[in-house]
DNA sequence: GTAGACCCTGACGTAACGTCAGGGTCAAGG
DNA sequence: CCTTGACCCTGACGTTACGTCAGGGTCTAC
């Protein structure tokens, strides 16, 4: 089971090339393959296409589409509201367009020239520009989000997936300590802070012992961090935190 | 007086670099230069810029925006209608687009899987696919069509300030003829004639005489065509016609 | 009359695919 | 069981619509 290339292609209205470039770039590999190499996506690869098809009609560059699905704190939900939202607002400069060409219209008809201002006012707020801050504001906003940006700008689907894999080690290795009874400022959970540490710092930003225990209290704080530890094993945010800031001080 | 690039950059919410490269592919070149080599934007020129605008909106290429506008049957006040059709249609698809989100919406909070078809069905049918065929019936659609594309594709703006300057020498001349009263089969007509379809034949496709009589024809039928020979010389579209067809006989 | 803001023309870079080329895969039918 | 036509794969180069310098003139305001 599990729709081919051609077909999610016909389905959703794009080129077979296309969802090739975005296997290519990691913005959406299938979950399957069959033995001869042959993609097949699933409903939830369906789904995926779907939310980046909605931010690819709102203007925003694929890069950034990966980026933001990527996020560790990425809340389909959410995202639908906030697409949701944009398209109205994009649906409303449409409607200002529609305006303009009416004016255009009605003054040629009278002969009459109108104000260049007025005519190019419907072009100016547009959405990418608008929103690129809110959702800057909502999902990065730090302040080592730009250096992050400038370096996942050019990771590649082998990139995103080692980072991915790295990533859960760390968690699974933590959510074993914590199984096992160990306390969160044992030297092995502190190993394992430093090397959560040490990812972020390669991957992402230069991540110092400071930035990391305010990257801890997030995780706890901030649902959207906590749910990806919380969803591995029920108090893992707080565990992380622990441990991270055991590390921190044990580094001074 | 005119504004220069930056100024218009800013009006409407374009880069200086689009406007440079607007003019360097021919697409919109300002009416005047200062003595400096500054480009000057006049009134005309942002009113073009805005339909250049409105047909990108739309998701026209750039090429065959500049393709619609160097049409001699090119109509500013048919183009805004039409304009104005396809921004309302694709405004209402914005609409089927926003409907799919809230139905995401609803699928994701009630954790329900929803049809795949459904997903996609606002990303069907676009723009472009689907008026572009009407752009096709209403400003080309000839036999010849294709291959006009196909040439005109690669023109720089050179080209296009070459054929237009040619075309226009061709037109004065016969609008001389006319002036001096002689008939439309005298020889200096059939090869101010023959001149035309040469320059057609040079640039756009190949124009057999038999297709040149057609065109003749269409000159005086076709208001669009009509205009852009009366508006030299009234009865110059008629004149042209008479020069076509003799030229036509005489090289049988 | 000179500084700072703005403009010019190349020329190379980039994003998001389009478009082959050369070669496997797969389900239906003989 | 094997073939055949429709479909898929991975490179790799091409294209569109600009972005982004570099190196150098222009213009206006103090």
């Amino acid at each position: 089971m599990g729709l081919t290339v051609g077909e999610v292609a016909s389905l959703a209205s794009v080129s077979v090339r296309t969802l090739h470039h975005y296997d290519d770039i990691g913005l959406l590999s299938p979950s399957e393959r069959s033995e001869g190499g042959y993609r097949h996506y699933g409903d939830d690869d369906l789904a995926t296409l779907q939310q980046v098809l909605f931010f690819r009609e709102l203007g925003f560059g694929l890069g950034d589409i990966a980026r933001i699905m990527h996020d560790p704190s990425f809340d389909r939900l959410e995202a639908l509201r906030m697409q949701r939202r944009m398209l109205k607002d994009k649906s409303a400069q449409l409607g200002h367009m529609i305006e303009a060409v009416e004016a255009a219209l009605d003054a040629t008809e009278g002969g009459v020239t109108l104000d260049a201002k007025d005519m190019f006012e419907a072009f100016g707020d547009f959405d990418p520009k608008k929103h690129e801050k809110e959702a800057e504001d909502r999902w990065g906003g730090t302040p080592a989000y730009a250096e992050s940006m400038r370096r996942t700008k050019r990771y590649t689907k082998e990139d995103w997936t080692q980072i991915k894999a790295e990533g859960e080690a760390v968690n699974a290795a933590m959510a074993a300590l914590m199984d096992e009874g160990v306390p969160s400022d044992d030297p092995r959970a502190l190993d394992l802070a430093e090397e959560h540490r040490l990812q972020i710092d390669k991957w992402f930003y230069p991540c110092s012992q400071e930035i990391h225990v305010g990257l801890g209290q997030m995780y706890v704080m901030d649902p959207r961090f906590a749910q990806n530890y919380e969803k591995v094993r029920v108090g893992l945010a707080q565990y992380m935190r622990e441990a991270i800031e055991a590390n921190a001080e044990r580094a001074k």
